[in-house]
DNA sequence: ATTGACCTTAGAGTTAGCTCTAAGCTTATA
DNA sequence: TATAAGCTTAGAGCTAACTCTAAGGTCAAT
């Protein structure tokens, strides 16, 4: 009756192959990711290789970035892939390089602004009367001023 | 008795003057950021051009990707000036340039990924049995392989 | 006097992705 | 057999920064 059962992993033993909590395993579970294909009469939850397999898409998919409803949607083109082609892959992709993209573009804006205000303030022990700083944040920064000039026509 | 009454704003014509809602002014208050000078009999918040310029500092500041909770220092200072240091202003700016750069890293790491997934696969309308993204994400990604190695040993 | 726009408050809901708790079984070891 | 470790579930809590709702008071114009 119990065939193979062997070879199957409990859920902390599957948690350290992937460096995900059980509890993680759970989750994404509870949200349709993963299963396990199995349980034992006591309720266990017994992951095959396929299973294991399947979690490990999940894994680096997320760490590729994308969100768990790509995913989603990556593992329903995974289980078929003939219903379904290159460019939906593509697309899930692209949509995901363009948020990043912008993401990318929001740091690199804040990381040069920080940048130049480290620059102009001596970081010194002496009061912060004139700290440029600060003057700076409350003149407005000239990139805010920038993102102003669209609001006002 | 109400002298000067005139030339403060009420909240809507603040939330105009700045791009903050109503709502998210309120928020400000709540968390201690931001204060309406003077109320009406009524208990309508009026707002003085210190007011304003406090708010106006805080936009700024959150435009630059200072958290509230930095937000919150930096106005510390910016109220007594005389009691911190240029010091104290760069700790937090030099603190808040490293979660960018760390996050710059990791965004920067997801688009060289998700480039070369991109290039890799025609993109195409045929089936998706040997698409080279899905094949990848399978494999588990290179990257991912790299950091991989740093949990073996 | 009656709209309707605006203001007030406390507090709930949103988002994403976990993370943890409580209460109670099960399993392995001593 | 007792103890500890591990498993189950439903559901609450966390983070950050809003965003919105409900129920009601205020104000200007008609
Ligand atoms: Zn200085
Ligand atoms: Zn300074
Ligand atoms: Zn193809
Ligand atoms: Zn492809």
């Amino acid at each position: 009756m119990d065939f193979g059962v062997e070879n199957m992993l409990k859920i902390s033993e599957l948690s350290q192959q992937t460096g995900l909590s059980a509890h993680t395993l759970r989750y994404y579970e509870k949200h349709g990711l993963i299963n396990a294909s199995n349980r034992s009469e006591a309720g266990y939850r017994f992951y095959t290789d396929s299973d294991v397999r399947r979690v490990q898409f999940v894994k680096t998919a997320r760490n590729t970035g994308f969100s768990l409803a790509d995913i989603g949607q990556l593992l329903s083109i995974r289980v078929d892939k003939l219903s379904h082609s290159c460019q939906d892959v593509t697309d899930i992709t692209q949509k995901k390089l363009l948020e990043v993209n912008a993401k990318l573009a929001e740091l690199q804006s804040m990381q040069q602004t920080l940048e130049l205000l480290l620059e102009s303030c001596c970081g010194g022990p002496e009061n912060a009367t004139h700290c440029s700083i600060m003057e700076a944040l409350d003149a407005g920064l000239s990139r805010e001023d920038k993102n102003e000039a669209r609001l006002i026509k």
